[in-house]
DNA sequence: AACAGTATCAACCGCCAATGT
DNA sequence: TACATTGGCGGTTGATACTGT
């Protein structure tokens, strides 16, 4: 018969768990095979007797503990007390400066992998790794301090762009392996399985697997604190949100976008992680874009009272090893926005190669509203110029156009004008729009400027909880992966002329004829430029944020 | 001193993959 | 091959300690 074994009787329990015992005297442990196991704090007779049992036996088999050593802990229990406070060599106390740092930099290339940050952690355990990143690294980054110390990430990058694999990485090629896939990666893996999806489903209304969502986050730097995106957002709200932009037409003007950082998201983890700004456009200020020292005062994960917080994992810096010299170059600033440049006009052809329709790289939302915005101006114009498109590409474009045009004949299945990748890919990008959580140091730099004459309208559920004495700030987002790619897809393509045609007539449809007509003279401009940066910004620039989907018929 | 809010820590839970039967 | 068991992992919760009012 079932019984719990009253410890006094055996001497273990002691005063001091007396609460305990009637605690699950009342309600209970675990009933397993006759026996009610035991829950809750361990005492010291029950350590004395997992400790000598382990020295008998050895770890494993933690099943067998509960039967032959008169424990009443389930295995599982038994071999977490051993993990995480009983075995030889474990270091107890506070994290040292040098732990810390290491745990950050751990956690930037690992993301939530607590077990093998441990691994990388003599003594430690990743509970306490877990339990210190909750806390600490929490409460910094809700100071307004980079998550990640500026100099790590730099020797980190540095090293990755010289191939240089330290020791913390030889331990982890596997696991490297697999962030290289889950991190820059990710929107491949991701959106693969959209589309896998798509096959099956006229609309994927989610991504099931919360860990798909969670690995899309780390791979686009999503951030609990820098992320306010309501997760329940209308999908079409959400959508009209991820096709506004707000880039700064300095940016064109200067040939330097402070979002230069972010032309993939691993680089933006880089701008993020070394406290660059973000740009939070002031729907106060109606024109003006400004730098927000956003949510730095501590403050952020409190919420604001119109905004659900989206709990996601904190931003990681999880670059791929082998791939991040070729995208970006962390270096002193100017280096690495060079760099990045050098990224947006030649990405690199492995990303082409393998990401497909699918891939927010060569397709997502921004396509999508491209071609929606392109049918809307065939319709207008009474003429099918659909097949132009295609007809001014060139061999070497295949590739992209077929994408395209897959994506978009995808894309004409959804007449709700909600994503093809439905609701998640959707909030997948919204999700993923960084607030910068660190202290603007650029203000200076890149004063407020208007957004020629475009109103900012700014809603309620596109308001941001503002630190104190601020005002909520708006999620439009400048880094979206969406706006990046639609740059590079416009960069790239050799029928571009006639593409920016038709796109300056999907742009006067949905925008109306004035921003068309910028967007044409600037094309102009951006063509000769050797930046080759202009186009997809500037037609960014110029999207008014009043514009929402649901104006779209 | 009392109380409330917050931080910290230990432990549990559910899921999943590997392994065994 | 199917099912059960085991171990590992990450997320979450609850108790306690700490701090500020």
């Amino acid at each position: 018969m079932s019984h719990m074994t009253n410890e006094s009787e055996e001497g273990v329990l002691s005063k001091d768990d007396s609460v305990t015992q009637l605690s699950d005297e009342c309600d209970g442990g675990r009933e397993d095979g006759g026996v009610i196991l035991k829950k809750g704090p361990w005492t010291s007779a029950e350590d004395a007797i997992l400790v000598e049992y382990v020295k008998k036996h050895g770890e494993g088999n933690w099943n067998a503990v509960q039967k032959h050593s008169g424990l009443f802990r389930c295995g599982k229990s038994c071999r977490l007390r051993w993990a995480n406070h009983l075995r030889p060599n474990l270091k107890k106390g506070a994290f040292t400066a040098d732990e810390e740092q290491l745990i950050a930099e751990l956690h930037a290339k690992m993301g939530n992998k607590w077990a093998r940050m441990a691994s990388h952690l003599p003594g430690r355990t990743d509970n306490e790794i877990k339990n210190y990143w909750n806390t600490r690294i929490k409460r910094r980054q809700r100071a307004g301090l980079p998550l990640y110390p500026p100099e790590m990430c730099l020797q980190a990058l540095q090293e990755n762009q010289h191939g240089h694999k330290d020791s913390l990485n030889d331990g982890d090629r596997g696991h490297r392996g697999l962030l290289q896939k889950s991190s820059c990666n990710i929107p491949d893996v991701i959106f693969d399985s959209l589309k896998a999806n798509q096959v099956v489903l006229p609309y994927v209304p989610e991504i099931p697997d919360i860990s798909a969502n969670s690995i899309l986050l780390k791979g686009l730097g999503s951030s609990q604190y820098c992320n306010f995106m309501p997760s329940t957002f209308p999908r079409q709200k959400r959508l009209r949100e991820s096709l506004v932009p707000f880039f700064g037409s300095s940016s064109v003007r200067n040939g330097f976008s402070p979002f230069d950082h972010f032309q993939d998201d691993g680089c933006f983890k880089v701008g993020q992680s070394f406290g660059l700004p973000s740009l939070n456009p002031d729907p106060t200020s109606e024109n003006s874009l400004t730098f927000s020292p956003s949510l730095s005062n501590g403050n952020s994960s409190a919420s604001k009272p119109t905004v659900e917080a989206v709990k996601l994992e904190l931003p990681s810096l999880q670059y791929p090893e082998t791939d991040l010299g070729s995208w970006g170059t962390l270096s002193p600033l100017p280096s690495l926005l060079e760099s990045v440049d050098a990224f947006i006009q030649s990405p690199p052809p492995t990303s082409m190669q393998e990401s497909n329709c699918s891939s927010p790289r060569n397709s997502g939302l921004l396509d999508a509203l491209l071609h929606q915005a392109k049918t809307l101006s065939s319709a207008k114009n009474h003429s099918s110029d659909k097949s132009s498109s295609s007809s001014t590409e060139t061999p070497g474009d295949i590739a992209d156009s077929s994408t395209l045009n897959m994506c978009e004949t995808e894309w004409e299945e959804y007449a709700d004008h909600i994503s093809p990748f439905g609701h998640s890919a959707t909030s997948l990008f919204s999700d993923c729009t960084p607030v910068s959580a660190y202290v603007s140091t650029m203000d200076e730099q890149l004063p407020a400027e208007t957004l020629n004459g475009v109103i900012v309208k700014s809603e309620a559920g596109d308001e941001a909880w503002a630190p104190t004495g601020e005002k909520p700030v708006s999620l439009l987002s400048i880094t979206r992966p969406d706006v990046l790619l639609a740059s590079n897809w416009l960069e790239q393509s050799p029928g571009r002329v006639k593409n920016q045609a038709f796109t300056a007539d999907a742009i006067a449809t949905l925008f109306g004829d004035d921003l068309a007509t910028d967007y044409k003279h600037m094309n102009a401009e951006a063509s000769t430029s050797s930046q080759g940066w202009g186009l997809g910004s500037y037609s960014w620039n110029n999207i008014p944020a009043v514009c929402q989907m649901s104006d779209v018929p």
